[in-house]
Formats: C-alpha cells, structure tokens, sequence
DNA sequence: ACCCAGGTGAGGG
DNA sequence: CCCTCACCTGGG
C-alpha cells in the first residue's frame, strides 16, 4: 500500500476535465447530497478513490488535482456528475412555470453518483440532525476508524461493524448509533449486498432499503437518487414538503404521500432533479420569498477551529 | 434554560 | 393510510 508520504500537494497531478454548460461545481457539491466536501473559496477538497483531491471549476472545465490514474478520472467524472445531460434536462424541467422561475437561480446542479456506502451512513446520520453536526459526525467517525492512511470519507462496514456502540457515540451519532453498528454488520456480513440493491429495479431496490434499520422514506429516496442514479426518486424533506406545498398547493399542508404522488406524475423520470431544484432555492434564494425561515442562513463550511 | 434541526419507528385511530 | 411522540446532542 502507498505510504502517505508521497508528497500529494508538490507532486501533485494537474488536469482540467472539460465540462458542458451549464454544470456548476459549486451548487453541485453544496446542495445538499454530500458532506464530505469542504470548500476553501472556489477550490473544494475532499477524497476520491483514497486520494486526497482538490477540485475546481475554471472557464475551461474542472480543474482536478491529486494522484488519480485514467481509471479514476473516469470514475471521478461519473462521480462529480461531469456528463450529465443538464442542458437537456433543465429545459424539459422549465416546462413547470415555478420551475421556470426557480431554474434561473439554481441552474448547473449535477446529481452525483456516490459510493452507497458512505450515501448510506451519510444519510442516516442526517436524519432529524443540521448539516453542521452530520459534517462533524462523518469527520469524527473517519478520523476514529479510518483504516487506511489518507482518511476516507467514511470508514468502511468491516470498520464500523467491530466499533462498540460506546465508541460509535463518541461521533455525536446519538440514539443513531445503533443503526449504524446493524447496517455496518449487516454489509459486512454480505447480508446486505448494496451494490446488488443497486442493479434493482426502483421499487424493489426502494423496498430493500426500508429494511435497513434507520432507513425510512427520506434516507431510502436519498440513496436511491444520489448513489444508484434513480433519478425518479424524489426525496421528501422538511424544505422540499414546504416548497411543494407553498409552489403547487397555494401554501395548504399535503401529506407526505400527496407530496409524492404530485412528484411522480408531474415531474416522473427526472423528479429528482426537480427535487434538487426545489430544495437548493428554498434553502438559498427562496428563503426571503418563501418567508418561511426564523433564522439567518449560516454557511457551515467557513466554521474555524476555535481556541 | 430552552429551542431547534434535511427523520425513523412504534403505537393508535 | 394518517397522525402523534419520543429520541441523542451541539449550537443559537
């Protein structure tokens, strides 16, 4: 195994991955559907494929460094959702006229494709939990486990399945801790097989999720559309719940069922897409619109350490 | 001190 | 199905 001293940053490989219009970097790595991504200005830095790797979106592309062969490159387009046919897709979405308004303002989201491990783990932790805490969680959770020696965005099920519930609390995972100690046993035994549920027809694939402990709904969708590519899933959250019923319902309450069934009949093989539309404005620029938050929006990732 | 936060699971109508 | 509640825990 390489050793971590192999000068990553004065070494480091140099390329730019051209990118179609109208991809966006930025939005696609803040909106929401991975963690483990910390941005320092325009340059984000986080890990691929055990590589430590700093991505950033220029004129021509997206310039990448890191140690990464042509296989990984391939597999980090795919990762970063580089040829995803977003031009195609925003222009059937704005056949919806609150789409349309909305698009202007969150246009270039790329849905990723994601290792469903970390999706998996990253999600359950997510749940009734703020971004701030599940970035922290998942940075606690690698630095306490991580068994290789650039630290993964999340420690593998082998990992996870031997840590005492004792140890795993000690991540701020709460009364998650449990669930992430099944689900890392139940992978690592091969009883659940997540690249198996992945080559599963949506429904079934959806059905086999829910069994997971911690998994609901919510966590299901979230695995569904960000690692398996399902992009008909439509997650349901707190934002989207509200931005649905406030952009389709003239603001009355709809169940989460409703909700759903508005998704896959207006929106059906790209709901995901519009799901990720729809939640980064009411998280950004629909904010003041919506009038629905109390509080200011802080940007977790420009936290510093404190003394 | 008290409230909130990107849900889940269990229990009842 | 739909509704209600408890639930770990750090930060406002």
């Amino acid at each position: 195994m390489r050793g971590p001293n192999v000068g990553v940053r004065s070494a480091a490989r140099v390329q730019v991955l051209p990118v179609a219009p109208p991809y966006d970097l930025n939005r696609t790595l803040d909106c929401g559907q991975v963690f483990r991504w910390q941005f320092t200005g325009p340059v984000a830095t986080g890990v691929f494929s055990g590589h430590a790797v700093r991505v950033t979106q220029e004129a021509k592309g997206v310039r990448v460094e890191g140690e990464l062969s042509p296989q990984e490159i391939v597999r980090l387009r795919r990762y970063l959702g580089l040829d995803e046919p977003l031009a195609d897709i925003e222009r059937q979405l704005c056949r919806d006229p609150v789409l349309a308004r909305i698009i202007p303002t969150t246009t270039g989201i790329a849905l990723m494709r994601q290792d469903p491990w970390e999706c998996l783990i990253s999600f359950i932790i997510s749940t009734w939990n703020n971004i701030p805490k599940v970035e922290q969680s998942l940075a606690k959770l690698a630095a306490k486990f991580s068994d290789s020696p650039v630290e993964a965005p999340c420690p593998s099920p082998e990992c996870l399945a031997g840590a005492t519930l004792r140890a795993l609390r000690g991540c701020m995972l709460g009364y998650r801790a449990p669930y992430i100690q099944q689900v890392a046993r139940a992978v690592a035994s091969g009883g659940v097989d997540l690249a198996e549920i992945g080559r599963m027809p949506y429904e079934e694939a959806r059905r086999a999720l829910l069994t997971l402990p911690g998994v609901g709904e919510k966590v299901a969708d979230c695995m569904l559309l960000f690692a398996y590519g399902k992009y008909q899933a439509f997650p349901v959250d707190v934002w989207v719940k509200r931005a649905v019923e406030r952009g389709y319902f003239r603001g009355r309450a709809r169940t989460h069922r409703q909700i759903q069934a508005f998704a896959a009949a207006r929106f059906g093989a790209i709901a995901g897409y519009a799901q990720q539309h729809l939640y980064h404005y009411t998280r950004t620029a629909g904010r003041a619109r919506l009038g629905a938050s109390t509080r200011p929006v802080t940007d977790p990732r420009r936290r510093r350490p404190r003394s």
